[in-house]
DNA sequence: TGCACGCATGAGCATATATTCATATATACA
DNA sequence: TGTATATATGAATATATGCTCATGCGTGCA
């Protein structure tokens, strides 16, 4: 893509992307739902993270769509809700290895 | 990668990585230099953002190893200091162009 | 040599962001 | 039906972030 075409508008969406991804408890949810689906109290028992500031995490990543909330009963079912996702996070896990 | 093999910490640098790409400034930065070499003032020129602003994250950008500043007489001479970093945006543009 | 240019950087400010605390709502179960 | 559980959400707060403004410093040219 040349850079000429990215409209001034693109660099906010694009950075807006970027940035559900720069915080450690987001990430910490979106890499436990690589697993697969999981309801909001895993998510708090497997990162260690309190009920509200997970559900606060929960409801961005809703709104960025990257992730999807199903209710079934007193429980919600939190999936992802994008296939780049785990490429994304993959490519800059192994960034982070390099010497 | 497995998850369990991510320590808290890793969360913290893996968000910071991200934090490079969540800002539309240092985007336009990194989206001109994939271009090639470019001074303070041309960055400035070309993305039409004041020079003290673009110096300031162009330090960040240093200090997070993603360019690299060449000092020549009077000029700067930043480059991308990172070979992933053209792989990672034009993947999130990708993205981006979806449905 | 003095002045303009290129760049870096600190202070201050305004805004954004993440967390906690409190609470509301809905569901399930005794 | 009353109570515990699961989740969402608003308000308040603390901190981080990005910008401007002012200024310092080095370089090269008139």
């Amino acid at each position: 893509m040349n850079k000429n075409e990215i409209k001034d508008e693109d660099y906010f969406e694009l950075a807006d992307f970027f940035s559900a991804f720069s915080d450690s408890t987001r990430l910490k949810i979106l890499i436990n739902l690589l697993e697969g689906e999981k309801t909001v109290t895993e998510i708090c028992n497997l990162t260690g993270i309190s009920q509200s500031a997970i559900s606060h995490q929960l409801t961005k990543l809703r709104i960025m769509k990257l992730v999807k909330g199903t209710k079934s009963g007193k429980y919600t079912h939190y999936t992802l809700d994008d296939q780049h996702i785990e490429t994304i996070i993959n490519y800059a896990l192994e960034h982070r290895m390099e010497p």
